[in-house]
DNA sequence: CCACCCCGATACCCAATAGGTATCGAACGC
DNA sequence: GCGTTCGATACCTATTGGGTATCGGGGTGG
């Protein structure tokens, strides 16, 4: 049995009449005749009284139609959700973030991607570098957002946003009393440095920024991430250098500062990362939701 | 999209290989090729992803292999139900029952029936004879059951049994003291009548019995249905006669007793009715149990 | 009562297409 | 580097779906 045959059926049946069902199968008559009658015979059932009026159902034929009405629209169905699921407006796709990358924009992009695509599902993991570079050539993840990446012949990368250096002090600091602080001004006061994990990170950057001004800093702590960096700031543990999307983590005693006379090259980089061989079509749909975020938050870039 | 397509494209999703999968399916690898080749280029959805090794199926392809398996067992299961519906083994069949024919032949027959097609629901009708005929005519039924039937050229009948008359007499009657009471002391005493519907009915048959045997029944009361006479005959309003079949309905106060002295000709015909040109394959599967019960119940005949 | 009409079925032909054979080209693995 | 193992391509054949012409049968109207 075939689709066609059931198509036929379905017109036959619902004329009850085979020239009628031929002109809207845009098909002659004998041909229909004859797929009606193999049918017939394929399933040893006969469907239709052949009455001097036209094609009439026997109680299988009856059957029959609502089966075959359920199987076109189960087919249709199908064919639609999988052209879907081809143009990636169908699927899931498993995403992994880092510490302060999900305070500001990160959750703008997921946001723009999920209107976009409503049907695709985002799933969330929590990793750091080595981690997502791990589980994207597992293929648990397809999509990474890191900062400070080195080229991998396997992974390709986006960027996404440079971000300012900003720094971050505790109100009852004497730097906060400045409403821009010179970089210089850090090197006699202790840094809470992060993140502890992969190598290079953005605190390797920090270092190297500070032995660019010509001074070597003073390491109060190394933690893991951002947010126990600024909790440790509003205690008075010393003060940090973290990215522009981290201000938006208000805690109380906590105040963020712009930095004067930095380095051209002090911007900090947010970066999508997958497998270079990916061609999913939901990836591809996803960066190209990154692309337009970032054209339209950094016109001059 | 073709059926054909789908199980090519199972094959080769199971196979994560061409070569194997056409093996499968006993045909070549090229034309697999092609037919894969012209799936993903109708639905416009790449479906695998070639490798050295074989081929691998993309999120896309995999969300089209659940709802292939999905189409092939609603198909699969489709036609076998439709070839089940041709067999007479699925379905409904509506019956027409008739008053004393619920109690005891019918029932037997319906058992039997229900349990050799289990899947053919059965529902009965309550109807007259007249009613039946017209129920027939307009296909709100297939079967109906009767005795006394006239023949009529589009309504078919098929013999179920013939039953012998009974006496039916309240136990405080003088004729409830003979074990085998003679025909002809009826004519001494008054009879319940039944049924007083559709002509010629159980009623006209007792009548001419009486005349066949040289006297003119006194009719006491006629009323509508066997169960009425029955609970007439225990409160003394006379003696009627019934179906063998009548005696399975045991109220207080009522006995049966043969009844001898009777002609060749007593006998009460149980039929069954139905359209002439019906050929419905339900209906032939009903017939067919009717005719083995007849040969079980009545070998003599 | 006959002629006509409308229905599906049949006979026969052609065109589309599924399937087969031979072969190619690329990517591993020994 | 050569053989092996994939899928892809080229080309042919066989099947089959679709078209035209026509038939046969059962109603219906003149």
């Amino acid at each position: 049995m075939d689709l066609r045959h059931l198509r036929y059926f379905i017109a036959v049946a619902e004329e009850q009449n085979i020239g009628r069902a031929a002109a809207r199968l845009h098909i002659s008559q004998p041909p229909l005749t004859r797929q009606i009658q193999q049918l017939e015979e394929e399933l040893g059932v006969q469907l239709f009284t052949r009455t001097p009026r036209g094609m009439e159902l026997t109680p299988a034929g009856e059957l029959l139609l609502e089966e075959a009405r359920n199987i076109r629209a189960v087919v249709e169905q199908a064919t639609e959700r999988t052209q879907r699921a081809g143009q990636g407006k169908l699927g899931r796709l498993d995403i992994a973030i880092f510490g302060s990358g999900i305070l500001n924009i990160i959750p703008k992009l997921l946001t723009a991607f999920r209107t976009a695509y409503p049907e695709v599902k985002t799933v969330l993991h929590n990793m750091d570098k080595n981690e997502q570079i791990e589980a994207l050539r597992q293929r648990r993840i397809s999509v990474g957002f890191n900062r400070m990446l080195t080229p991998l012949p396997d992974i390709a990368s986006e960027l996404v946003a440079v971000e300012r250096l900003l720094l971050a002090v505790s109100t009852s600091h004497p730097l906060a009393q400045q409403a821009v602080v010179p970089f210089q001004s850090l090197a006699e006061h202790p840094l809470v440095l992060f993140p502890s994990g992969s190598r290079p990170s953005f605190m390797d950057k920090v270092i190297g920024l500070c032995q660019q001004a010509g001074f070597v800093p003073e390491v109060s702590q190394e933690v893991g991430d951002t947010v126990t960096a600024i909790a440790l700031v509003a205690s008075g543990f010393g003060v940090s250098l973290v990215s522009e999307s981290t201000s938006a983590l208000a805690l109380p005693g906590v105040a963020y500062r712009p930095i004067s006379g930095l380095p051209e090259n002090a911007g900090i980089d947010l970066s999508c990362i997958y497998r270079a061989d990916d061609n999913s079509p939901i990836l591809a749909a996803f960066l190209q939701v990154v692309r337009d975020f970032r054209r339209q938050n950094r016109p001059a870039n």
